[in-house]
DNA sequence: CATGAATGAGACTTCATTCAT
DNA sequence: TATGAATGAAGTCTCATTCAT
């Protein structure tokens, strides 16, 4: 019986070691420049041992994005700053977050990025994202904002795409976390201007 | 002379039917995932050939990129907007020219994020993209505007990123101009706000 | 622990069978119009099986040399000649034993000699082959003869130099083994007139 | 006319020029290592002339074999020796000239040694080389020597062979010309010593 | 559960050869 | 005579996947 227990806990180790190397790799080279033989490697087992556990390197792919799919952290964003009162400071507190939650998971978004738009399925889940982000943020404004609700979710969702973007293309490559607060700074200023 | 043109000529254009299948199959399945089979297929001649024109798939793709730079087109639109006056009306016109442009380019535009995050190159490329339409529009605004330089700066670039992300991962799935349009109304709207 | 064993013996057995076959081929067909589908074929295997032993053709073919170096049968020979009495039988047996051992390896000296000019690694190879010969000679026949060192060292090397050469352009096309024998008398007989 | 002539002129001109890239590059990479276009970039020429020339690579490989036969530079030795006295400065001229030769057509030789032993043409052009080589010498010692004629002959072989195999796998590499002077000198002496 | 030898389809690339100009 | 664009077969090598151990 312990065994048996041992065993269901190595394997379920030896998943999870499967999972996280594929997504260090895929985010490395992306999905189809990717090998088998790399994400093995990388998690420090064999070759064949990944079709014991998926049927294919696709199947593979899917189970690294279930695993992270963000909104969790998301909604601990959201409950933490529920409490804050100040606007600016709230803005400013989540933007730091999101950023942070950024830098955690780049690899992911990067893949994200990498495949979406040849992946339907995946640029469905981006959608998602972005649509749970933009509620969240909605539910604490609402009553803060003087705007129309429709001009709120579009709001926040071009800041959000924005940051986005930004950490993609800007961010990413300066490495330079002054460049970065005066960013969130002036943003959330104007983000206030709008929707005041 | 004339032959000497004439085949001059017909291996320019091959040269070109090459570039522009290797831009729609890459835009299509991402670079990795892309054969030189395909592309060949694609542009209506043996596999061979393209080892004629271009030492290597990854040649191909830098050339792909060198053709479709973007910079052109950016600049054509500014210097129409230059005769334009009311404000709202100059800023809508140039949203729904860039959702053009991105419209026209859209197998580019997803390649370059496709692979923009593993290739510097490439990343640089981008950066260099959206700093010239902040350039382009700053230029315009300078003068409409009441805020500081650099704050100008940021919320264009913001507006442009949201833009682009926007098209990226929900208007090319929706395909509702009447959402596009208005999107386009609310974003000018709401840059009026900022920058005034 | 039997399986263990099993397995590995089967994967070295595997790997003698692609060495023993690249052999086979390249001496055949010289190593550059040799193909890899040949070898795997020759050897009874799959063409990607060579890439799960071999990182490349070219590792294949330092493979084949190392195994076949030559060096242990020349020793062998020179053991046993010690015994001998006569000088003329004793050389006889010499130049015996080294066409046998030319037979015997006529597919590896034949590449060796179709390789040598134009990778000087393998021509280095060939220069120490030659080079050890005339000093287990010079050994056994240092006592015996009359003349200088350096001159018993040219007239080994010439000897042996001649007898190689012989048997790669004339003696092979022939397979006469009269006129082999015939070579080994004269040859002997003018070696002694030579170093005595 | 005059026309006509240039024109064979010049197509005489270019086959040359052929025919000498293709020794360059056939005696550095082996023939089938070899591609066409190195030879045509080689001559100055492009891709397709080869063809208006010769019918395949193969035949251009003959073309080279063909114009570069070395019997008409050994005639031209022997000539030359006919009027000599002493045999020791005979035998140190001829062997002399043999190396001159050598070095001369070193490009040729090698390639000769790479192909040969898969291709029996040119093992037999080899042999027939070699005999002319020991039928000339035989005709210069018939007179000067006390050994029966098939002694004489193999004595003749065996220096030689000795000296080409010591050109091809020695002299080449060490270039040192004190060495080769020496191994004359040895050599002619040993040789002396054998058909005296 | 884990290994890694083995498979075979298919990728990128090369190259002898042809042919319209 | 000369060019070089075009062909297509074949080569080296990769890699997802299978399976005996």
């Amino acid at each position: 019986m312990k065994k048996q227990t041992n065993r269901a806990l190595q394997a379920a180790e030896t998943k999870t070691k499967l999972i996280d190397a594929a997504l260090a790799v895929f985010s490395r080279k992306g999905f189809s420049a990717s090998t088998t033989k790399d994400i093995a490697r990388q998690a420090g087992v064999t070759d064949g041992l990944i079709y014991h556990y998926f049927t294919s390197k696709e199947e593979l792919l899917w189970a690294v994005i279930d695993r992270h799919t963000l909104n969790e952290s998301l909604r601990l964003i959201t409950l933490e700053i529920r409490e804050e009162t100040g606007l600016e400071e709230a803005l400013t507190y989540i933007l730091r977050s999101l950023f942070r939650l950024l830098d955690e998971k780049e690899a992911l978004i990067a893949m994200f990025f990498g495949e979406s738009h040849r992946n339907p399925a995946i640029q469905e889940k981006l959608n998602q994202l972005v649509a749970r982000g933009v509620q969240l943020f909605a539910g604490f404004l609402k009553e803060r904002s003087t705007i129309g609700e429709q001009e709120l979710y579009i709001a926040i969702r071009n800041m959000l795409n924005a940051l986005v973007m930004y950490f993609l293309i800007h961010d990413r490559v300066q490495d330079n976390k002054n460049e970065r607060e005066n960013y969130i700074t002036v943003t959330v200023h104007q983000f206030i201007k709008i929707i005041s």
